[in-house]
Formats: structure tokens, sequence, C-alpha cells
DNA sequence: CATGTAAGATACATGCACGTATGTATGATG
DNA sequence: CATCATACATACGTGCATGTATCTTACATG
């Protein structure tokens, strides 16, 4: 979250920023990354253009490189603001419920509604695929997945802990398993909705989570 | 698999093919197709370039358009070819055996090999996203694996009378969830195959292959 | 009010892949 | 042997997204 200026001027020994425009300036890349969002919604990352985020957050790609680097990086803030907000959801739920069989559900009701978020499946999916052609966003992607992975795995633990139940693979594998099977089953579905409906996913999502989490011998 | 023609000559009333062309022909067609299979391969659907793919095969783009219309196009004729070879196989090992049982277990053991040929996975999955940004190729695709699941829904079908057991969804869909699961959990392997090993993503396929194969009540 | 710095626009050079249009050599046919 | 079509190569024009370098304008400070 490091909030580089990358502007030429700004010597090392320069004075502290002026508070005017240093808040215009978190304005402006708040407006970018909001831009950004919905042009990687619509045309995914790869084909996404600099320019039509900059011009959808009403500047033009001048202002994009004084704010970030690449496309890689605003991708990589923007992601991270998806998982905090997925993850300051959930434990949310998991406070409103103090009954382990009850976290538990709301655990697989965090994974089915991931199964039907079209947009954040496609553009994850899209750029794992880009990451796995690109060493340097790869290393970046597989170090944000680990901790991504670890945080749940942890939730996953208390929650296990509690209900006497264990995994035969690790809680984050298990985190990992359930996210990649909620996207393969959704890009599934979205190529062919009569073959492979929503409820068909619904159901074997659930198949599989009680299969896991809910039958003791395995 | 309408081998089409495509140079420019060819008026409606010509005399039949020279039979000497006919075959060199062929043979370049071959030489591009295996061509496109590694260039698919090393660089993805969408980065692969047409110059490589008739480089690859000893060619300059010039051939490439003299036998196929676009990417898409030889794109299509692989799947198709992998499809075929995929389904064959198997059909061939369901002949060596007569035992419901070791049937189911080779179409287990299918699925589990699916998770493990990244090429093919990757590709699958790359043109997938492709063609759900692109509505002609989506139709096309649609098609396919319409057809595709089809098959393999009627192999499932023969299978599971025999056992005496069905499913809570269709054949088809089945067939779609595994190999969709299959795709989703290797690419997660593969973004970080720390966290989710090989041996995790195996397991998982045969938790969930089990749970909607071999228990009986749901 | 004058001056310097920072945000952002504009313009440019570059590279790349595409599709087409034309050229050429080879080999089949009368 | 002459001719013509076929298979493929070469050359070209095009469009497009990128990254950089330069410019303009607005604002903050003394």
């Amino acid at each position: 979250m490091q909030a580089k200026r990358i502007h030429k001027g700004r010597a090392a020994g320069a004075k502290a920023r002026r508070p005017r425009q240093v808040e215009r300036t978190e304005a402006t890349r708040q407006k970018l990354l909001a831009a950004a969002e919905r042009i990687f919604a619509r045309d995914g990352f790869e084909a996404a253009r600099l320019e039509d985020i900059a011009a959808g957050a009403g500047y033009t790609r001048g202002a994009f490189y004084a704010n970030f680097n690449s496309k890689e990086d605003i991708f990589f803030e923007l992601l991270e603001e998806w998982v905090r907000k997925r993850i300051d959801a959930f434990i949310n739920v998991l406070r409103k419920h103090q009954n382990p069989d009850e976290k538990l559900a709301a655990l697989q009701k965090h994974y089915a509604e991931l199964a039907c978020d079209r947009r954040l499946v496609l553009i994850s999916m899209e750029f794992k695929l880009f990451a796995l052609r690109h060493p340097e966003s790869h290393a970046r992607l597989r170090d944000r997945h680990r901790r991504i992975r670890a945080t749940w795995g942890d939730l996953i633990s208390e929650l296990l802990q509690s209900l006497g139940h264990t995994l035969p693979i690790s809680n984050a594998a298990a985190s990992a398993c359930l996210s990649a099977m909620a996207q393969g089953l959704l890009v599934e579905h979205l190529v062919d909705p009569k073959t492979l409906s929503e409820d068909d996913v619904r159901l074997v999502l659930g198949v599989f989570f009680d299969s896991i989490f809910r039958v003791k011998s395995l």
C-alpha cells in the first residue's frame, strides 16, 4: 500500500508535502483505482488499456503514470483491497454467530457466493493465467496468495478446533481448493450455462464442502 | 473437420484436385497443426503469434493464411483432436474392464490425469476466458463443449446404469464439474505448489469423486 | 505578488502483430 | 513443351497500446 510518489521533482531533502496537494493526489489515486476495477471487469486484465482506465477516472494516461508504474501495479492494489474486504466481511459474519455449526455454514455460504461473483472470478483467473506466463508477476502473486491462504487457513483452524474436526489436507490448502473449485465451476458454467446450471454449481460445491468439513471419517 | 480450401483459384466447376498437391497440402496442414500445438503450449492462446506457428512448421505466415482463416480456426481443430484422442483412449480403457467398479476407477483415473496435464488445462482455460469476451468464439466453443459433455454424459450413463446408481445432477453436468474442478485445482496448484500440492489435488478430487459416484445416499 | 514545485496533458517515437495484396517458383495438364 | 493453377513467400499498409519526454497550468509559500 506504499503510496509511491513517482513525479520527477521531489528531491530527497524537499520540505514536507503540502497537505492540500497530498489530498488531491490521493483522490485521483482512488478515482483511478475505481476506474481500473470497472475496466478490468469489462475488458479483462490483459485487454484493458491504460488509456481507458485513465479516461474512466476523468484523466489521461499522464495521470496514470504519475501514480502507478504499470498495469500489474494497479491490479495488485485492487487485489489487496478485494481480499481485505472479503476477509473483513467474513470475520464480521463470524462474530454474529457463536455456534460453531453456524460459523461453518457461514464459511460454506462464503464460497457459494464466490462462485457467483462473475467479475471477481474472471479477473482472478485471467490474472493467474497471465502470471503463470510472466515470472515476475507470478512471484508477486504467489506471495500474495500464500498470505491470503494462510489467513483463511487460520480462520478455518479456529473453526475446526471448536468442532473437534481435522482435515486430510492443510487448512490453507482447503481454502485454496474451495476457491479453485468455485472458480473453475463458474467459468465452466459461464461457457455453457445450459449444461452446467448455477444450481448444479451450488449443489456440487455443497457436496464437496460437506464431504470434507462435515464427514468425520475419511 | 471440413478441410476448408481457401486458395484463390478453385472456381466452382474446377476439375478434380491434383492428388500430388492435395497430399502436399495435407502435410503442411498437419505440420502447422503440430507447430500450433507447441506454440500455444509455450505462449498461451492469445500471446501466440501466427508467425511463430508458421515458423515452427518451417513456413511463413503466407502458408498459414493459405490453410486457415484465423488463430481461432486452428485452435478449434486442435481442440477437436485433443478431445477425440481423450475419448478414444478412455473407451479403449473401458473395453479392457468388464467389472463396473473397475470402469468407475478408470473414469476417476481419467480425471486425475487431466488434473496433471498442465498444457491442456492452461490452454483450455485460457481459451475459455478468451471466448467469454468474444461472442463468436464463445458460441462456437459452447457448441463444442455441449457435444463433448453429451458424449461423456452418455459414457457415464452406461456406467452408472450397470451400477444401479444415479447422480443428483445430469451426467453431462457431472462430467463438466469434474473437468472444471480439475482445471481450477491445477491452476491454483501451479500458482503456488507449496500451498496446494499435487497430492492435495489428487486427494481432493478423489474425495469429490467418491462422494458423488460412490456414496449412494445424497 | 512573485517564484518554484507538483499534477496532469499532450505529443512523439517505438514496436509489434495483423491481414492483405502481390510476387514467384513448382509441378500438373493438354 | 507450353500453359496455368497451386502453394507459399515477401512486402506493405494499418492500427494500436506502450512508455517517455516535454509542456502547461494550478497552487503553495515567502
